[in-house]
DNA sequence: ACGCTATCAGACAGATCTGTCTACGGCAAG
DNA sequence: CTTGCCGTAGACAGATCTGTCTGATAGCGT
């Protein structure tokens, strides 16, 4: 044993330079290209081998981590819930403390995301298209609407709706449209017309019974 | 080759009972099969093998009509463009012969396909989450998606809305964010949801300017 | 200096998927 | 009757994918 390492710390020939990442970060980086491409190539698209390689880490670390792909995908998507969730609040915040204007601002994430290179709609839609209703990953897409939908909820309740309910179910189907149909229509445009329309419904809703 | 011939027609060992589909009718039953695996399982998780077998056809008819697994995911899009297209006008004229209440009267469409069981959201949005940008798939999903809203736009028109143009493109994103949401809200609420949505939108829009 | 742990490198197995190929059977038109 | 077309049955090749396993290396605390 003792004789390979001397001979190999000497010549090094077998492994020119591992360059071993510091230490326990292999999992963010298998994560982060994961992230990217998850989205950008479609969850069965994109292989583990893939992932691996383009992660630089080996295979082992990689099933050490993420025993199966599966694990990796919902990890995935709890990554995608925060990175989303937080554009939505900050884009909401970002339009003042009224929340009826929160209402119509947090649509500015929308036209962000459509502009972004690579804009391939939303990840959740995207994920829930490839896997069956029962599994996972389709039940975490279903909480994550969910959690988008109570939120809007809320706001829509401190704004003083008459019916906040509805206004909310509105919304939040305005919001899916304009991620469906960015990705589609290739222009920001539909983000701009979700926002628009938005904007509408909050006025009639608001206006309706002051 | 006829001293074989002549054996297997007495004996018919090899195949008992070839049971040969009428004529021509082989590529309608693979299109059949294909329609309804498609759309259940996706078109990565539908395989080749898979729908050979369901359809009850040999391997060879199937390469025949279909050189490749595209060609058949194409055919697949032709046909649901058909039939959505078909069920899209067959609801707008139910809801009578005046373009605003047909304007509202298609997302009627939309109920009727979320109360279907096994109803799993648009195949063109799902079929698009799974192929990248630049392929024939995502194009003929924009192309249908361009349809659908020329069509509106038209319907707008004629209803003479002071801005077709921006009704059109706000029904249409409620559309497909209703298209979006049944599949995960698990109810046809969200369907109705979009008809009272857009029923508001075509209601505010006439009403500003008659 | 020693051992522990995390990592690297890559071979390997087993399944699955797409697409090709051979061989044969029935039916209808010439 | 023969010929061509359409169909069945299934073996096969080649690629790819997931997941396991072996063996060696680097850093870090003691």
């Amino acid at each position: 044993m003792s004789v390979y390492h001397g001979a190999m710390k000497s010549t090094a020939l077998r492994t020119p330079q591992p360059a071993r990442t510091p230490a326990g970060r292999a999992k963010d980086k298998i994560l982060a290209t994961a992230f990217r491409l998850f989205y950008a190539q479609g969850l069965r698209a994109a292989g583990i081998d893939t992932i691996i390689a383009e992660s630089g880490v080996a295979k082992a670390t990689f099933y050490k981590y993420f025993p199966a792909k599966d694990d990796l995908i919902l990890a995935y998507l709890e990554k995608v819930d925060g990175v989303w969730t937080g554009q939505l609040h900050a884009a909401a915040e970002a339009a003042g403390p009224d929340p009826a204007d929160q209402l119509v601002g947090l649509f500015d994430a929308l036209a962000t995301a459509c502009r972004r290179d690579g804009y391939r709609g939303c990840a959740f839609i995207n994920a829930a298209a490839e896997s069956p209703s029962g599994t996972r990953v389709h039940d975490r897409t279903v909480a994550h609407k969910k959690k988008i939908s109570a939120w809007i909820r809320d706001l829509a309740v401190q704004a003083g709706a008459p019916e906040p309910e509805q206004l909310a179910r509105s919304l939040a189907l305005v919001l899916d449209g304009g991620l469906a149909s960015g990705v589609l229509d290739g222009d920001p445009a539909s983000a701009l017309t979700a926002r628009n329309t938005a904007a509408q419904l909050v006025s009639v809703s608001l206006g309706a019974k002051p």
